[in-house]
DNA sequence: ATGCCATTCAAACGTTTGTTTGATTCTTTC
DNA sequence: GAAAGAATCAAACAAACGTTTGAATGGCAT
């Protein structure tokens, strides 16, 4: 499960800056970003534990730094596939909300099911936390008023203030689900047999789909 | 917005860990577990350092004190409710969707807006920390069994893993929605008139119960 | 009043935390 | 190949943390 095997002696290049990224993601992922020490990530990427200051500044700054290269590409392509519906064809409600958790789900790990953007996403989307918020605040805002947008142009009958709650309610159901995941598989202990999060996606599509034609 | 200005001093009474409780309630549903340390909320409880630790034996266990505290009655409420649902009259799903959100709904301060219960619930809901998890994994696969089966029994024709999977949904719209509530007023800044939380939880139920019957 | 037990208190404990330092090593450039 | 700059290293730093200690203080039964 470690990023790279190799010694990394004789300084290989510039790697470990990607390597503490790379690591401190799955750390961030699995524990939570306060219960991760910078010792912990530096040791098991095999580099000193002063290059995080080196290269980054601060823990803060690191945590910025994974939190923005997961949010900031998803956002974007969110905005992305939103500007690409066209409103006069068929079910553009199902191409908003494939827009939205789409480019989530495209983070796997092409087949590892403990998939770190999962968990690191979800994490952040649910994130409580002040240092880890103040990033996704700084991007939501203007991806939550396209939506709305959209919503309403696909929905003309719904007013703003139900297409923002409902809006909250697809990220809220999507980063649940994808971060307790793990969780739904151990404790049905194997009477829920979800071989791929496909059918996860596919259930919270449908529930989503006709959750948005509500009154 | 602190506990009791009482200066507490003559020793009043057994005062001491109740007050502990509420005012670690109040910083953990603000700042997360992590955040708080014992002495913020020993210096805004009033109390000295140690009473934590002569109270309560470790910060861990003052977690979870206060986490029992609001999960178990709401999950007692949640069982209760369900349990009083009669199958052969109209609208068993609306009355499902009830019983899992209102107990969380009802923890409302009475009109404080700032709530802390719902920050706190939330908070518990979606948290991924060991120490709290430990606590809700002893209770929600109960929960949760409960729900796949009321959910099942009202619905014949939906499969438990997609029970499953719906009252994931049900549990991350309600604690996102909540937990961002504040957020969500804050971003709109006005546009968005939403002067209490009966019209979240409106909205809320009428996006889960078509949901609930998506195929 | 006296002894007893529960509670509170100030102080200190040992860890762990993020961060900084100054020397050392590698890479690059001329 | 020597100088310069970037990167890495072991070591130490101060601060904050949860916890423990032992004395002081409270109420309460006798």
């Amino acid at each position: 499960m470690i990023a790279n095997e190799v010694p990394l002696d004789g300084r290989a290049a510039g790697l470990t800056k990607e390597r503490l990224l790379v690591v401190a993601g799955e750390l961030f992922a699995d524990r939570g970003f306060d219960s991760v020490s910078l010792r912990m990530i530096t040791d098991r990427a095999n580099v000193n534990l002063a290059s995080v200051n080196y290269h980054f500044g601060s823990k803060e700054e690191l945590i910025g730094a994974v939190v923005d290269d997961i949010v900031r590409p998803v956002n974007e392509r969110r905005l992305s596939l939103l500007s690409l519906i066209d409103y006069t064809r068929q079910d553009p409600i199902r191409k908003i909300i494939h827009a939205f958790i789409d480019p989530v789900f495209d983070l796997s790990d092409s087949g590892n099911d403990d998939n770190k953007y999962y968990k690191l996403i979800s994490r952040c989307i649910a994130s409580r936390d002040e240092r880890v918020s103040s990033i996704i605040i700084k991007q939501f805002p203007e991806v939550l008023a396209q939506f709305v947008s959209s919503l309403t142009k696909a929905l003309p009958s719904m007013d703003s203030n139900s297409a923002h709650l409902k809006i909250m309610f697809m990220a809220g159901a999507l980063a649940h689900s994808l971060f307790h995941y793990e969780n739904l598989l151990l404790i049905s202990e194997g009477r829920f047999d979800l071989n791929s999060t496909e059918v996860l996606k596919s259930e919270l599509v449908s529930f989503l789909l006709t959750g948005m034609n509500a009154s």
